[in-house]
DNA sequence: TCCGGCATGTAAACAGTTACATGATTAG
DNA sequence: CTAATCATGTAACTGTTTACATGCCGGA
């Protein structure tokens, strides 16, 4: 999947906010954004690296206790041009979805193969469960709907929780159609 | 992405309903399994060559016209075993769903941000394309709802309809909140 | 004291895209 | 004849994951 490098996009996106290190990027991604991009810590050291290079961040170093040391990135304005040049340009549609699940079922052609039913369940458990989680994330960090300023992360809540319940709803369907 | 190989049990999948060369499978990529994975020739002519060498598929040369050659490959027995292996095996469930055009709007935190009306609207267009091009695929394919052969065919048009037609209810809803 | 979380990095392998490269066949 | 499609391959590069590697800090 190479792309035009949107992780470094990313990364300045959250440093935008405020200023954070490469500990905190990590762990941006088990949160909500997770649901839509992933990273690991191995890519996104590397990745701070060659952004300061290029004088997009800048950081300090921190200490913590005695000795513990993190390096805390702030972003310049050459990094924020960059950053509004990429929200600006228009984005390809992503018809990325890859999903190995769904490949299955298409190579399972019988309607009545008796794998069909089990396999069903099994996923639909594992997104009711996400589901379930997506959805008390939603109603606990907005509990009277859209704020005016994080309307963003709001969005990408909605969006996280109707593609769940809509998949949860295609595996009902199927189910029944059996 | 680097993941366990799944393009080589589509590969095995596709040649499981009958003989195929690099270039059909090229093409079904085009298709509604486009909607799900993707792959390029580059990467399929040496997987096949791979997947030959581990005696999962076999070929035969075929000449059209006076020289050009194609291979047409079949599935060997031990592939066959492989594919249900793969598709026995329960299915991690996949939080891929990299979407860059939700990030954006996540990195525009104010609802009154001007640049956010537009891009939606880019957006729904693109999507609501789709959408009625799938529709349609779905009613010219499957005229009288499922059938009982190509079942798995029939949820993955469902499937990609519903996605985006959810994408676009939830577009329209942003726009409607702005 | 020990364990989980904080904190940062590198290396190797694998997956995927873009570009390079060549040639045959068919339909208009 | 000529353009689109058929047909197959390789090379270079970029992106992503897994594994290796190290050490500090705070609380139980």
């Amino acid at each position: 999947m190479a792309q035009r490098n949107i992780l470094q996009f990313i990364i300045l996106g959250l440093i935008h906010e405020r200023p954070l290190t490469g500990y905190d990027l990590t762990k941006a991604f088990d949160n909500d954004i997770g649901e839509f991009w992933s990273a690991k810590h191995s890519q996104i050291y590397p990745q701070l690296k060659t952004l300061e290079a290029k004088a997009l961040l800048t950081h300090t170093d921190e200490v913590t206790g005695e000795k513990l040391t993190r390096k805390r990135y702030t972003i310049t304005e050459t990094g924020q041009a960059l950053l509004n040049q990429w929200l600006r340009a228009p984005t390809p549609e992503s018809h990325n979805g890859k999903d190995e699940f769904v490949l299955k079922l298409y190579f399972i052609q019988q309607q009545n193969d008796p794998r069909l039913r089990p396999m069903l369940i099994e996923q639909l458990m594992l997104h009711e469960q996400r589901l379930n989680h997506l959805t008390q994330q939603l109603t606990t960090k907005f509990p009277t709907g859209a704020n005016a300023t994080d309307f963003g992360h709001f969005l990408i809540l909605t969006h996280a929780v109707r593609r769940e319940r809509d998949y949860t709803v295609w595996l009902q369907d199927a189910l029944h159609q059996l």
